[in-house]
DNA sequence: CTGAAAGCGCTAACAC
DNA sequence: GTGTTAGCGCTTTCAG
């Protein structure tokens, strides 16, 4: 799409001064007089020129740009994320380039792409990458943060939260309270997320010489953890309890048990969450779960971000957590001594 | 932040022809012979050459860039939507910027850094926009589009769905089905979709001879419809029925209702939200509610901005999509005869 | 099919 | 403070 644009050329001769003199015009700290910054911009809006951002990324070697790559927005958590991010980038004049990663090889290309579109800094959102594929982008030189996913790469900033004492705190409390049958409702397998919050439940699980009643897995996804819910109450011996590794899936065992199968939570299931949405908290389903301190994680990672991308501290790394239990009425009580 | 980058000059030398030969290597259908372009290829991948696309944009004129622009994803109904119309674009080869719109005043910054960015095309979900802002977008040719508002301006392209007779529809049913007190939470004020949707549902009430037992707004936020509600329900006559003008407020309105004043819905009072979003399906709220055509409109507007861009039809169009009422539980049912 | 040459619109030395 | 001069990395005539 071509269409006639106004150069910073035009507007030097309706200015009548040169063509550098407009650029430092529109640069903030320029060396111009006020007499000629004000004829410069006045013949601007005459012939309604912008200065082209591309040209000027060219040349200045620095697209302001940060892509953003997430998987899906299906959890609020994640829309959330982008949304903060999005206005933290904004304020501090970047732009954001939005990538939604396919599954699979097709991600290649789209670290192809990325890479080609110069962007100065990258910020992944649950995103898991292969130690190749780390390799690759830290290759090109640009940094990445990863936000809720580790890979086995020190060329990498990683944010957090602290999964494994998140599994562990749910572990504890759901033994703590008399629960005889837990079980675990995972995420998607092989995400670190889901193995740290598992081994931090069943270590807990271990501490006080149970095991896991049984696992199934949701995929992190609402309509996933439904099918799941219903095997796992398909068996003969069906959980008194259920933490589950993420809130979305979380409360969708509890619409399953109370509304399909007619049982009651916390009374005959107790269930515990991860992430705290905002859904958690609605009354009907007042769920208690572990909150990952999203805003610290933003500027955590942004700040990551922009310390690489400005060589202010050129080390990537790996900054984890903590999270924070949030009681609410969706699990029996109980008092957690360690 | 500058890196050191491989250009095509680089390449050329290692491969022993001329820039131009690689860059032709990198264009589909150019004219190369097969044997150059796998000496070049080969040469790109030793040293790591990926064309810079800053420098492509600024010579072909075309930034492949389409600026997305949403006010919130507080609403998983947007998120939604940015998700698909993200995956849309990818798939035709085109960028995604996110502007994230502030309120008031600074949205004129927006839009001009929209600008500056040479992006093909704009995408605008639930923005509100002036008439002298459109105008000052349409002034420099780029495409608009905008979703679920309407803006009184020939020049920019809308999609929508029928508002109007969505909320005829919900005040219709309510009315049938014999509720006395029918209140309506409105969403953001001045909004063209809530003005809409008000005013279908008024209609309907009229048509039955009766009027709307009052009015609260909730800005289309759940925290702030939870208040509305309980303004509305502190007062000596309480609604029986309410339209809420989206899915988040209704959903907040039946929360308070049920668990912070103890009333039944739908027995004691009737609601009725707006968009069918995932959560309105979930057991717990089965909420009546408006299906809005996600999908459809997505690719209406998409399909829109595309020929715009393209120039196969360079006239921006209004489009209005159906609404599909989606019977659940949360109102009284009755039969609807106009 | 291929190389040489001319810029895209702008910023950044460099003299004046 | 201001104009002049080089390019940024690439695509695109234009000859050959």
């Amino acid at each position: 799409m071509k269409i006639k644009s106004v150069t910073s050329r035009d507007v030097a001769q309706l200015a009548g001064v040169s063509q550098s003199a407009v650029s430092r015009s529109f640069s903030p700290n320029a060396s111009v007089s006020a007499k000629t910054r004000k004829r410069v911009l006045e013949a601007a809006r005459q012939l309604g020129y912008r200065p082209n951002t591309i040209a000027r990324s060219l040349i200045t070697r620095s697209s302001k740009t940060i892509a953003v790559v997430i998987y899906s927005l299906d959890n609020p958590f994640y829309s959330s994320v982008l949304e903060r991010a999005s206005k933290f980038f904004q304020a501090r004049g970047y732009h954001l380039q939005l990538f939604v990663a396919p599954l699979g090889k097709a991600f290649d290309e789209v670290i192809d792409d990325i890479i080609r579109s110069q962007v100065e800094g990258v910020l992944m959102l649950a995103i898991s990458i292969t130690r190749a594929q780390a390799s690759e982008i830290a290759a090109v030189g640009v940094p990445v943060v990863i936000i809720n996913r580790t890979v086995d790469y020190e060329g990498i900033s990683q944010v957090s939260c602290d999964n494994y004492q998140g599994g562990y705190w749910a572990g504890q409390l759901l033994a703590a309270s008399g629960h005889q049958r837990i079980a675990f409702l995972g995420g998607l397998i092989g995400s670190s997320t889901n193995e740290q919050r598992q081994a931090g439940f069943l270590s807990a699980l271990a501490e006080r010489g149970m095991t896991c009643h049984g696992v199934d897995a949701g995929n992190y996804r609402y309509e996933d953890a439904r099918f799941a819910t219903r095997r796992m109450f398909s068996a003969k011996q069906v959980p008194d309890a259920i933490f589950a590794a993420n809130d979305l899936m979380a409360i969708a065992a509890m619409e399953t048990l109370r509304h399909e199968l007619g049982l009651k939570v916390p009374q005959d299931v107790s269930i515990v969450g991860f992430d705290d949405i905002p859904m958690a908290s609605w009354p009907s389903h007042s769920l208690t779960t572990l909150q990952q301190p999203i805003e610290l994680m933003i500027v955590k990672a942004t700040e990551l971000l922009l310390n690489q991308i400005n060589q202010t501290e050129s080390s990537p790394d790996h900054i984890k957590l903590p999270v924070t239990p949030m009681l609410r009425d969706s699990a029996r009580s109980a008092s957690i001594s360690p």
